[in-house]
DNA sequence: CTCATTCCGGACCAATCTAGTCTGGTTTAA
DNA sequence: TTAAACCAGACTAGATTGGTCCGGAATGAG
């Protein structure tokens, strides 16, 4: 159902949590305390996020982790990215030449489009968005994505 | 990956290979000939498609499908929810209550906002458009969604 | 009236993917 | 030296997905 992985979901929570308090040093037991989120759950995702960049460690004792960009200058589709590899809705729109209809395919090409569409409205909303109020957020982007014609052409 | 799932995106072959002729009644075996697509799968999807009423069928010798609106006025939200059941990124925005983390969760409705953006795009493009030529439709979508203000508030 | 054609609905299975755990290793502060 | 904490990947149970198959129902042709 177009639905976005749950361990996507936990780390979107999970980095929300590091983007409350953008200095601070916090090791994984203890956000996992925080959201709620099984402990080996919680550092696999922040293992993930720190690979790209979104959040820096510090090991050793006393070590943990913190968010490595200022909230909002990482948007959604970074932390998805992140989690789950690339964002492609279709293989063909990821890879050329893995899908067996290609030659017949019609469509593909306009995936592209779609995608890039699906990927504007995701990368639109920064992590200092999501620790907003939602009263906040609802501005923007719902606004935004209405706004586009309603149906054109036939 | 944010994927959709392969039969969709068969199923929006399928139904753009209706669109290109939007009178004519084919039946499935002939939609799976044209569209490589193994032709029981091909009938699955006319069903799922016909059940959402994107399109008609009519049974019996010499029946077959056909589009059941104007190429223009199906989109392609509509013919992702016809075939995946009803767009939603994460459990929550679709249902509350059947997260384990709910209570303490911060994020379930700003993911509301991030959906509605989402379907916003997708809602957008219309069968007319993926029937056309793709230089035609990199015009108005790619262009909307990078037209958003480019990571506003900090 | 009968039969071939075509849609309809769901059961079913194999294969893949996902979520989550576990184990062993490395780094660093005290 | 030791304990705290991150790091990397293997592994498994369970869910999901893709695809097939079968019996049934409608409809038109002969």
């Amino acid at each position: 159902m177009l639905r976005l992985s749950k361990l996507t979901d936990y780390g979107m929570v999970v980095i929300t949590a590091l983007a409350r308090a953008p200095q601070a040093l916090r090791n994984a037991a203890d956000l996992a305390q925080e959201t709620q989120i099984g402990a080996p759950t919680v550092s696999k995702l922040l293992r993930r996020l720190a690979r790209a960049g979104l959040v820096e460690s510090e090991r050793g004792a006393q070590g943990g982790y913190r968010l490595a960009q200022a909230p909002g200058s990482i948007d959604v589709a970074q932390v998805i990215a992140a989690i789950e590899g690339p964002i492609g809705l279709t293989e063909c729109s990821l890879h050329q030449g893995r899908c067996g209809i290609q030659s017949t395919c019609t469509v593909s090409r306009n995936w592209q489009v779609i995608n890039r569409a699906v990927l504007g409205a995701l990368a639109d909303i920064t992590l200092a968005q999501m620790v907003g109020p939602s009263e906040q957020m609802q501005l923007r982007p719902a606004k935004s994505a209405d706004n586009l014609s309603p149906k054109g052409m036939q």
